[in-house]
DNA sequence: CGTCTATTTGAATGTACTCAAAAGCGGTGG
DNA sequence: CCACCGCTTTTGAGTACATTCAAATAGACG
Protein backbone atom coordinates (compact mmCIF):
# COMPACT_ATOMS: atom_id res chain seq x y z
CA UNK A 1 0.00 0.00 0.00
CA UNK A 2 1.65 2.88 -1.19
CA UNK A 3 1.02 5.78 1.36
CA UNK A 4 3.41 8.62 0.32
CA UNK A 5 0.69 10.62 -1.65
CA UNK A 6 -1.46 10.63 1.18
CA UNK A 7 0.93 11.55 3.74
CA UNK A 8 2.24 14.03 1.84
CA UNK A 9 -1.40 15.76 1.47
CA UNK A 10 -1.46 16.14 4.94
CA UNK A 11 1.64 16.80 5.70
CA UNK A 12 0.73 20.15 3.95
CA UNK A 13 -1.96 20.71 6.71
CA UNK A 14 -1.45 19.23 9.40
CA UNK A 15 1.67 17.83 11.46
CA UNK A 16 1.61 13.80 12.76
CA UNK A 17 3.75 11.98 14.98
CA UNK A 18 4.97 8.86 13.88
CA UNK A 19 2.32 7.09 16.42
CA UNK A 20 -0.66 9.05 14.61
CA UNK A 21 0.80 8.24 11.32
CA UNK A 22 0.79 4.87 11.79
CA UNK A 23 -2.54 4.50 13.75
CA UNK A 24 -4.17 6.61 10.47
CA UNK A 25 -2.82 4.47 7.85
CA UNK A 26 -3.95 1.33 9.66
CA UNK A 27 -7.81 2.52 9.15
CA UNK A 28 -7.02 2.21 5.54
CA UNK A 29 -8.21 -0.72 3.30
CA UNK A 30 -6.54 -0.80 -0.16
CA UNK A 31 -8.60 -1.47 -3.17
CA UNK A 32 -8.37 -2.03 -6.85
CA UNK A 33 -10.76 -0.77 -9.73
CA UNK A 34 -10.59 -2.68 -13.24
CA UNK A 35 -11.58 0.30 -16.00
CA UNK A 36 -15.29 0.39 -16.10
CA UNK A 37 -15.21 -1.22 -13.11
CA UNK A 38 -18.17 0.39 -10.06
CA UNK A 39 -17.48 1.59 -6.86
CA UNK A 40 -20.66 2.80 -5.84
CA UNK A 41 -24.16 3.07 -7.65
CA UNK A 42 -27.58 4.41 -6.72
CA UNK A 43 -29.48 2.64 -4.13
CA UNK A 44 -25.95 1.34 -2.00
CA UNK A 45 -24.89 3.18 1.19
CA UNK A 46 -21.60 4.66 0.38
CA UNK A 47 -19.80 4.15 3.60
CA UNK A 48 -16.16 4.71 2.40
CA UNK A 49 -14.43 8.37 2.01
CA UNK A 50 -11.84 6.96 -0.96
CA UNK A 51 -8.36 8.52 -1.72
CA UNK A 52 -7.09 7.71 -5.16
CA UNK A 53 -3.48 6.49 -5.50
CA UNK A 54 -3.32 5.78 -8.94
CA UNK A 55 -5.95 6.05 -11.79
CA UNK A 56 -9.32 8.10 -12.78
CA UNK A 57 -13.11 8.28 -11.12
CA UNK A 58 -15.90 9.62 -12.00
CA UNK A 59 -18.83 10.15 -9.82
CA UNK A 60 -22.15 10.81 -11.92
CA UNK A 61 -25.58 10.86 -12.07
CA UNK A 62 -28.21 9.64 -14.74
CA UNK A 63 -31.53 11.64 -15.32
CA UNK A 64 -35.07 10.64 -16.31
CA UNK A 65 -34.10 10.71 -19.81
CA UNK A 66 -31.43 8.22 -19.45
CA UNK A 67 -28.25 11.09 -19.96
CA UNK A 68 -25.47 10.99 -18.10
CA UNK A 69 -24.18 13.91 -16.27
CA UNK A 70 -21.05 13.92 -14.42
CA UNK A 71 -20.25 15.77 -11.09
CA UNK A 72 -17.06 15.46 -10.68
CA UNK A 73 -13.72 13.26 -11.97
CA UNK A 74 -10.96 12.57 -9.37
CA UNK A 75 -7.42 11.55 -10.21
CA UNK A 76 -4.10 10.90 -7.97
CA UNK A 77 -4.30 12.66 -4.56
CA UNK A 78 -8.17 13.44 -5.12
CA UNK A 79 -11.36 12.01 -2.49
CA UNK A 80 -14.45 10.74 -3.69
CA UNK A 81 -17.21 9.67 -2.32
CA UNK A 82 -21.01 10.28 -2.46
CA UNK A 83 -20.80 12.83 0.51
CA UNK A 84 -24.43 12.65 1.26
CA UNK A 85 -24.90 9.35 1.32
CA UNK A 86 -21.54 8.98 3.76
CA UNK A 87 -22.57 11.74 6.29
CA UNK A 88 -26.25 10.30 6.29
CA UNK A 89 -26.13 6.53 5.74
CA UNK A 90 -28.47 6.97 3.55
CA UNK A 91 -28.59 4.98 -0.36
CA UNK A 92 -26.72 6.98 -2.61
CA UNK A 93 -28.03 8.75 -6.02
CA UNK A 94 -24.81 9.02 -7.87
CA UNK A 95 -22.59 6.33 -9.91
CA UNK A 96 -19.14 6.40 -9.08
CA UNK A 97 -17.41 4.50 -11.97
CA UNK A 98 -13.52 3.71 -12.70
CA UNK A 99 -12.38 5.48 -15.64
CA UNK A 100 -9.27 3.36 -16.05
CA UNK A 101 -7.64 0.29 -13.98
CA UNK A 102 -7.32 2.13 -10.60
CA UNK A 103 -5.93 2.02 -7.04
CA UNK A 104 -7.93 3.64 -3.76
CA UNK A 105 -7.35 3.34 -0.41
CA UNK A 106 -10.80 3.25 1.52
CA UNK A 107 -11.25 5.03 5.24
CA UNK A 108 -14.86 3.54 6.66
CA UNK A 109 -17.10 5.76 8.36
CA UNK A 110 -16.37 4.07 11.49
CA UNK A 111 -12.73 4.41 11.31
CA UNK A 112 -13.42 7.83 10.53
CA UNK A 113 -15.23 8.37 13.64
CA UNK A 114 -12.79 6.55 15.35
CA UNK A 115 -10.16 9.26 14.07
CA UNK A 116 -12.00 12.40 14.97
CA UNK A 117 -12.24 11.01 18.06
CA UNK A 118 -8.61 9.69 19.04
CA UNK A 119 -6.54 12.48 16.54
CA UNK A 120 -8.85 15.71 16.42
CA UNK A 121 -6.38 17.16 14.02
CA UNK A 122 -7.93 15.00 11.30
CA UNK A 123 -11.29 17.52 11.85
CA UNK A 124 -8.98 20.01 10.29
CA UNK A 125 -7.65 17.90 7.65
CA UNK A 126 -10.98 17.37 5.94
CA UNK A 127 -12.25 20.96 6.96
CA UNK A 128 -9.73 22.31 4.39
CA UNK A 129 -9.84 19.43 2.07
CA UNK A 130 -13.68 19.87 1.99
CA UNK A 131 -13.51 23.97 1.69
CA UNK A 132 -11.30 23.57 -1.26
CA UNK A 133 -14.10 21.13 -2.32
CA UNK A 134 -16.99 24.14 -1.88
CA UNK A 135 -14.92 26.76 -3.68
CA UNK A 136 -14.53 24.69 -6.66
CA UNK A 137 -18.04 24.15 -6.84
CA UNK A 138 -18.73 27.65 -6.59
CA UNK A 139 -16.55 28.33 -9.13
CA UNK A 140 -18.00 26.30 -11.53
CA UNK A 141 -21.71 27.29 -10.55
CA UNK A 142 -20.69 30.85 -11.40
CA UNK A 143 -18.81 29.94 -14.54
CA UNK A 144 -22.13 27.70 -15.68
CA UNK A 145 -23.76 30.86 -15.35
CA UNK A 146 -21.56 33.27 -16.88
CA UNK A 147 -20.34 31.23 -19.74
CA UNK A 148 -21.21 29.63 -23.11
CA UNK A 149 -20.87 26.17 -23.59
CA UNK A 150 -17.71 26.95 -26.04
CA UNK A 151 -15.97 29.41 -22.89
CA UNK A 152 -16.51 26.25 -20.90
CA UNK A 153 -15.15 24.19 -23.10
CA UNK A 154 -12.16 26.31 -23.74
CA UNK A 155 -11.36 26.79 -19.96
CA UNK A 156 -11.69 22.98 -19.03
CA UNK A 157 -9.14 22.22 -21.43
CA UNK A 158 -6.80 25.16 -20.43
CA UNK A 159 -7.33 24.23 -16.54
CA UNK A 160 -7.17 20.38 -16.82
CA UNK A 161 -4.87 20.08 -19.63
CA UNK A 162 -3.61 16.41 -18.17
CA UNK A 163 -6.95 15.46 -17.38
CA UNK A 164 -8.87 15.92 -20.68
CA UNK A 165 -5.91 13.63 -22.25
CA UNK A 166 -7.35 10.95 -20.15
CA UNK A 167 -11.22 11.20 -21.05
CA UNK A 168 -13.37 11.01 -24.30
CA UNK A 169 -15.12 13.43 -25.51
CA UNK A 170 -18.15 12.14 -24.42
CA UNK A 171 -17.40 12.58 -21.04
CA UNK A 172 -15.83 15.53 -21.11
CA UNK A 173 -19.74 16.71 -22.85
CA UNK A 174 -21.11 14.88 -19.71
CA UNK A 175 -19.28 17.00 -17.50
CA UNK A 176 -19.97 20.39 -19.37
CA UNK A 177 -23.45 20.00 -19.68
CA UNK A 178 -23.86 19.37 -23.32
CA UNK A 179 -24.31 16.92 -25.85
CA UNK A 180 -21.29 15.11 -27.36
CA UNK A 181 -22.85 16.35 -30.72
CA UNK A 182 -22.53 19.63 -29.81
CA UNK A 183 -18.95 19.62 -28.47
CA UNK A 184 -17.88 17.94 -31.87
CA UNK A 185 -19.35 20.57 -33.61
CA UNK A 186 -17.63 23.04 -31.33
CA UNK A 187 -13.91 21.38 -31.70
CA UNK A 188 -15.00 21.68 -35.43
CA UNK A 189 -15.61 25.41 -35.53
CA UNK A 190 -12.88 26.03 -32.85
CA UNK A 191 -10.17 24.34 -35.57
CA UNK A 192 -11.22 26.10 -38.33
CA UNK A 193 -11.26 29.22 -37.02
CA UNK B 1 -26.79 40.67 20.43
CA UNK B 2 -28.91 38.35 20.01
CA UNK B 3 -27.02 34.78 20.22
CA UNK B 4 -29.88 32.39 20.32
CA UNK B 5 -29.74 31.17 16.85
CA UNK B 6 -25.92 30.85 16.46
CA UNK B 7 -25.73 29.17 19.81
CA UNK B 8 -28.79 26.85 18.47
CA UNK B 9 -27.12 26.09 15.72
CA UNK B 10 -24.10 24.79 17.15
CA UNK B 11 -25.30 22.96 19.90
CA UNK B 12 -27.06 21.14 17.17
CA UNK B 13 -23.38 19.65 16.54
CA UNK B 14 -20.74 20.30 19.26
CA UNK B 15 -21.18 20.51 22.99
CA UNK B 16 -19.64 24.01 24.84
CA UNK B 17 -19.15 24.41 28.39
CA UNK B 18 -20.17 28.10 29.27
CA UNK B 19 -16.57 29.55 29.59
CA UNK B 20 -16.54 28.05 25.85
CA UNK B 21 -19.63 29.67 25.34
CA UNK B 22 -18.27 32.77 26.51
CA UNK B 23 -15.19 32.65 24.75
CA UNK B 24 -17.04 32.03 21.55
CA UNK B 25 -19.42 34.73 21.21
CA UNK B 26 -17.03 37.45 22.80
CA UNK B 27 -15.23 37.12 19.48
CA UNK B 28 -18.03 38.22 17.22
CA UNK B 29 -18.91 42.07 16.15
CA UNK B 30 -22.78 42.86 15.40
CA UNK B 31 -23.38 44.98 12.11
CA UNK B 32 -26.44 46.14 10.29
CA UNK B 33 -27.04 46.35 7.03
CA UNK B 34 -29.11 48.10 5.38
CA UNK B 35 -31.33 47.32 2.23
CA UNK B 36 -29.16 47.48 -0.64
CA UNK B 37 -25.75 48.29 1.30
CA UNK B 38 -22.70 46.31 0.13
CA UNK B 39 -21.00 43.88 2.68
CA UNK B 40 -18.52 43.37 0.28
CA UNK B 41 -17.63 44.25 -3.17
CA UNK B 42 -14.49 42.40 -5.84
CA UNK B 43 -11.18 43.93 -5.03
CA UNK B 44 -12.49 44.29 -0.93
CA UNK B 45 -10.61 41.21 0.96
CA UNK B 46 -13.40 39.53 3.00
CA UNK B 47 -12.04 39.14 6.05
CA UNK B 48 -14.93 38.19 7.89
CA UNK B 49 -17.22 35.04 8.34
CA UNK B 50 -20.49 36.43 8.75
CA UNK B 51 -23.62 34.87 10.42
CA UNK B 52 -27.06 36.27 9.72
CA UNK B 53 -29.24 36.58 12.80
CA UNK B 54 -32.40 38.68 10.35
CA UNK B 55 -32.67 39.45 7.16
CA UNK B 56 -31.50 38.54 3.66
CA UNK B 57 -27.96 38.81 1.76
CA UNK B 58 -26.81 37.32 -1.35
CA UNK B 59 -23.95 36.43 -3.27
CA UNK B 60 -23.07 37.72 -6.87
CA UNK B 61 -20.82 38.07 -9.38
CA UNK B 62 -21.58 40.44 -12.60
CA UNK B 63 -19.89 39.12 -16.10
CA UNK B 64 -18.19 40.80 -18.93
CA UNK B 65 -21.70 41.30 -20.32
CA UNK B 66 -22.84 42.68 -17.07
CA UNK B 67 -25.12 40.59 -16.40
CA UNK B 68 -25.78 39.67 -12.53
CA UNK B 69 -25.42 35.82 -11.11
CA UNK B 70 -26.40 34.73 -7.83
CA UNK B 71 -24.11 32.50 -6.36
CA UNK B 72 -26.46 31.73 -2.91
CA UNK B 73 -29.29 33.77 -0.88
CA UNK B 74 -28.33 33.64 2.80
CA UNK B 75 -30.98 34.02 5.37
CA UNK B 76 -31.66 33.87 9.18
CA UNK B 77 -28.99 31.21 10.29
CA UNK B 78 -26.71 30.92 7.46
CA UNK B 79 -23.01 31.85 7.26
CA UNK B 80 -22.32 33.77 4.49
CA UNK B 81 -18.84 35.22 2.61
CA UNK B 82 -16.24 34.66 -0.09
CA UNK B 83 -14.59 31.85 0.94
CA UNK B 84 -11.93 32.08 -1.65
CA UNK B 85 -11.43 35.56 -0.60
CA UNK B 86 -11.45 34.58 3.39
CA UNK B 87 -9.20 31.79 3.35
CA UNK B 88 -6.68 33.05 0.83
CA UNK B 89 -6.51 36.53 1.86
CA UNK B 90 -6.97 37.56 -1.64
CA UNK B 91 -9.55 40.14 -3.29
CA UNK B 92 -12.76 38.98 -3.59
CA UNK B 93 -14.59 37.98 -7.13
CA UNK B 94 -17.89 38.55 -5.55
CA UNK B 95 -20.28 40.92 -4.58
CA UNK B 96 -22.34 40.51 -1.05
CA UNK B 97 -25.17 42.80 -0.50
CA UNK B 98 -28.31 42.75 1.98
CA UNK B 99 -31.53 42.43 -0.37
CA UNK B 100 -33.60 43.37 2.95
CA UNK B 101 -32.38 45.37 6.49
CA UNK B 102 -29.96 42.97 7.98
CA UNK B 103 -28.34 42.14 10.78
CA UNK B 104 -25.39 39.85 11.43
CA UNK B 105 -22.72 38.97 13.40
CA UNK B 106 -19.24 38.98 12.45
CA UNK B 107 -16.28 36.51 13.41
CA UNK B 108 -12.48 38.16 12.06
CA UNK B 109 -10.19 35.32 10.19
CA UNK B 110 -7.54 36.03 13.42
CA UNK B 111 -10.58 35.40 15.68
CA UNK B 112 -11.67 32.16 13.99
CA UNK B 113 -8.25 30.94 13.73
CA UNK B 114 -7.70 31.78 17.58
CA UNK B 115 -11.27 30.23 18.09
CA UNK B 116 -9.84 27.16 16.05
CA UNK B 117 -6.97 26.66 18.51
CA UNK B 118 -8.26 27.64 21.72
CA UNK B 119 -11.25 25.47 21.17
CA UNK B 120 -10.78 22.95 18.25
CA UNK B 121 -13.75 21.30 18.62
CA UNK B 122 -14.90 24.20 16.34
CA UNK B 123 -12.50 22.63 13.41
CA UNK B 124 -15.74 20.33 13.80
CA UNK B 125 -18.29 22.42 13.97
CA UNK B 126 -16.97 24.16 10.62
CA UNK B 127 -16.58 21.42 8.63
CA UNK B 128 -20.03 20.01 9.48
CA UNK B 129 -21.18 23.40 8.19
CA UNK B 130 -19.16 23.10 5.11
CA UNK B 131 -20.01 19.60 4.12
CA UNK B 132 -23.65 20.74 3.88
CA UNK B 133 -22.69 23.72 2.07
CA UNK B 134 -20.98 21.55 -0.26
CA UNK B 135 -23.43 18.93 -0.54
CA UNK B 136 -26.35 21.54 -1.75
CA UNK B 137 -24.11 23.01 -4.32
CA UNK B 138 -23.52 19.29 -5.55
CA UNK B 139 -27.18 19.11 -5.88
CA UNK B 140 -27.57 22.40 -7.97
CA UNK B 141 -25.17 21.46 -10.02
CA UNK B 142 -26.64 18.37 -11.04
CA UNK B 143 -30.43 19.82 -11.19
CA UNK B 144 -28.24 22.49 -13.58
CA UNK B 145 -26.79 19.81 -15.58
CA UNK B 146 -30.43 17.79 -15.66
CA UNK B 147 -32.88 19.64 -15.32
CA UNK B 148 -34.35 22.59 -17.90
CA UNK B 149 -35.26 26.24 -17.27
CA UNK B 150 -38.89 25.59 -15.97
CA UNK B 151 -38.37 22.45 -13.93
CA UNK B 152 -35.49 24.45 -12.13
CA UNK B 153 -37.70 27.11 -11.30
CA UNK B 154 -40.57 24.94 -9.79
CA UNK B 155 -37.94 22.37 -7.61
CA UNK B 156 -36.77 26.43 -6.85
CA UNK B 157 -40.19 27.72 -5.40
CA UNK B 158 -40.86 23.94 -4.05
CA UNK B 159 -38.09 24.08 -1.42
CA UNK B 160 -37.57 27.82 -0.55
CA UNK B 161 -41.21 28.97 -0.86
CA UNK B 162 -40.61 31.50 1.83
CA UNK B 163 -37.30 32.72 0.48
CA UNK B 164 -39.45 33.35 -3.30
CA UNK B 165 -41.58 34.95 -1.42
CA UNK B 166 -38.83 37.52 -0.32
CA UNK B 167 -37.00 37.73 -3.82
CA UNK B 168 -38.05 39.64 -6.76
CA UNK B 169 -38.61 37.73 -9.83
CA UNK B 170 -35.09 38.96 -11.17
CA UNK B 171 -33.43 37.77 -8.21
CA UNK B 172 -34.42 34.12 -8.59
CA UNK B 173 -34.02 34.35 -12.76
CA UNK B 174 -30.14 35.41 -11.78
CA UNK B 175 -30.19 32.25 -9.49
CA UNK B 176 -31.62 29.81 -12.05
CA UNK B 177 -29.18 31.36 -14.66
CA UNK B 178 -32.14 32.66 -17.07
CA UNK B 179 -33.01 36.01 -18.46
CA UNK B 180 -35.92 37.61 -16.59
CA UNK B 181 -37.96 38.24 -19.82
CA UNK B 182 -37.89 33.73 -20.38
CA UNK B 183 -38.98 33.80 -16.26
CA UNK B 184 -41.46 36.58 -16.81
CA UNK B 185 -42.77 34.12 -19.43
CA UNK B 186 -42.66 30.70 -18.31
CA UNK B 187 -44.67 31.92 -15.18
CA UNK B 188 -47.18 33.02 -17.57
CA UNK B 189 -47.19 29.36 -19.47
CA UNK B 190 -47.21 27.90 -16.23
CA UNK B 191 -50.46 29.38 -14.88
CA UNK B 192 -52.29 29.23 -18.38
CA UNK B 193 -51.74 25.49 -18.51
C1' DC C 1 -46.52 63.01 -7.98
C1' DG C 2 -42.66 61.81 -10.73
C1' DT C 3 -38.84 58.85 -11.49
C1' DC C 4 -36.69 54.65 -11.69
C1' DT C 5 -36.71 49.87 -11.91
C1' DA C 6 -39.19 45.53 -12.53
C1' DT C 7 -42.31 42.98 -15.21
C1' DT C 8 -44.97 41.81 -19.24
C1' DT C 9 -45.58 41.08 -24.05
C1' DG C 10 -44.29 40.19 -28.89
C1' DA C 11 -41.11 39.40 -32.70
C1' DA C 12 -36.78 38.03 -34.44
C1' DT C 13 -32.53 35.60 -33.41
C1' DG C 14 -29.13 32.38 -31.65
C1' DT C 15 -27.49 28.63 -29.03
C1' DA C 16 -27.76 24.09 -28.21
C1' DC C 17 -30.59 19.81 -28.98
C1' DT C 18 -32.73 15.83 -31.52
C1' DC C 19 -32.76 12.68 -35.08
C1' DA C 20 -30.43 10.16 -38.47
C1' DA C 21 -26.75 8.30 -40.96
C1' DA C 22 -21.97 7.59 -41.88
C1' DA C 23 -17.27 7.14 -40.53
C1' DG C 24 -13.75 6.06 -37.09
C1' DC C 25 -11.78 3.45 -33.41
C1' DG C 26 -10.88 -0.06 -29.96
C1' DG C 27 -11.49 -4.36 -28.10
C1' DT C 28 -12.42 -9.28 -28.67
C1' DG C 29 -12.70 -13.73 -30.51
C1' DG C 30 -12.05 -16.89 -34.14
C1' DC D 1 -3.71 -11.24 -37.29
C1' DC D 2 -7.77 -10.08 -39.23
C1' DA D 3 -12.74 -9.44 -39.05
C1' DC D 4 -16.43 -8.12 -36.64
C1' DC D 5 -19.06 -5.76 -33.11
C1' DG D 6 -20.14 -2.01 -30.30
C1' DC D 7 -19.35 2.46 -28.98
C1' DT D 8 -17.65 7.13 -30.03
C1' DT D 9 -17.26 10.84 -33.09
C1' DT D 10 -18.53 13.42 -37.13
C1' DT D 11 -21.70 15.62 -40.16
C1' DG D 12 -26.07 17.64 -41.76
C1' DA D 13 -30.88 19.02 -41.40
C1' DG D 14 -34.63 20.38 -38.79
C1' DT D 15 -36.30 21.85 -34.12
C1' DA D 16 -36.77 23.67 -29.41
C1' DC D 17 -35.37 26.30 -25.67
C1' DA D 18 -33.87 30.51 -24.22
C1' DT D 19 -32.03 35.11 -25.53
C1' DT D 20 -32.02 39.82 -27.40
C1' DC D 21 -34.28 43.88 -28.64
C1' DA D 22 -37.99 46.94 -28.20
C1' DA D 23 -41.97 48.94 -26.31
C1' DA D 24 -45.72 49.13 -23.08
C1' DT D 25 -47.37 48.55 -18.40
C1' DA D 26 -47.00 48.06 -13.57
C1' DG D 27 -45.01 48.82 -9.19
C1' DA D 28 -41.88 50.75 -5.63
C1' DC D 29 -39.65 54.50 -3.52
C1' DG D 30 -38.37 59.06 -2.41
Amino acid sequence: MNTDLILNSINQHIKLDSTETDFFISLFVPKQLKRKEFLLQPGEICDTENFIIKGCLRVYSIDTDGVEHIIMFGTEGWWICDFYSFLTKTPATYYIDALEDTEIIQISKENLDKLYERVPKFERFFRIIIQNAFISLQNRITQNLSCTAEERYLDFIKKHPKLEQRLTQKQVSAYLGITPVFLSMLRRRLSNN
